[in-house]
DNA sequence: AACCAATTGTAGCCTTGGCTAAGTTTTTTG
DNA sequence: CAAAAAACTTAGCCAAGGCTACAATTGGTT
């Protein structure tokens, strides 16, 4: 049981998952920002700076940094003065984010977790479930419905 | 449905929702750290900063500049060159990290992730469960059992 | 057409959490 | 017990994501 190699084992793991934490967090803004204007295009029309500060509850000062790097990375165009748009490959992104989203929400409900609950804490959740737990969870809701 | 108060309820959930996010980022490192400085001591007697940063895989500079911060903030004791301590409030945050770290990975397992997933995926999605989603994880995991 | 309010942009600041590189101290080892 | 290795500290850099304050642009109102 506790022979070198299980240790070893358990010492690998752990600092992977760190690890996967930490490409996470470095992946959320991006995950958070696309959907958060695929939402609102589909919603008002426009994804506007000025949304987009007021949905995440940041000032519009931190939005347009974001931005600008969301465009420099690929996901974003944006004129000056102009509202945003989404490059393909952010709507790509963005419909991926929206679907693991709703299972995350689904999920929790299904389990008991108040509708106000499971979408606050869904909206942390989801950026640290891998493929495997995303179906686990996917299938664990459908079978519940 | 499309009722004005109904949009208002879901913007409000929706920017409550990243507060809650940036919240829980705020605190995960504290956690995290007193955590495994609790876990080193148990296993090994003592917690180094080699050990921290061959856990997280992290570099060393970057756990001493994190312990400064611990030490400022009331959860961690350190002289120098000597080996971490956890002051009472830190050993206080280490058992309920610990506990709730225990809860996340029963209950994915429960629901038929693989142990490893488990391990990966609970050490990022641990710090966004609130203590609503924690109590149906426990409840759940338990009744599976 | 001119003005004013709203929106967007930009500069500069802060904190966190990464890193490398270089200097100290402690511990081990020959 | 001296030298080498290991561990620790410190300084300085970077990027991300917050903020405030101020400047520029747009768009609606009169
Ligand atoms: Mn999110
Ligand atoms: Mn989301
Ligand atoms: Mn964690
Ligand atoms: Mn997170």
């Amino acid at each position: 049981m506790a022979t070198p190699s299980n240790k070893n084992l358990r010492t690998e793991v752990r600092s992977a998952a760190f690890e996967q934490v930490r490409e996470a967090h470095q992946t959320e803004t991006a995950e958070d920002y696309v959907e958060m204007i695929a939402d609102l295009i589909a919603e008002k029309g426009e994804a506007r700076v000025v949304d987009l500060a007021s949905a995440f509850g940041v000032t519009h000062a931190t939005v347009n940094k974001t931005i600008a790097r969301l465009n420099k990375e690929g996901f974003v165009t944006n004129e000056k003065y102009r509202s945003l748009f989404l490059t393909p490959k952010g709507q790509k992104m963005a419909e991926a984010c929206k679907s693991r989203h709703e299972i995350v929400v689904g999920f929790l409900k299904s389990i008991g977790v108040s509708a106000r609950t499971a979408e606050l804490d869904a909206e942390g959740v989801e950026h640290h479930i891998s493929p495997e737990t995303l179906k686990a969870f996917a299938a664990f809701a459908k079978k519940k419905k």
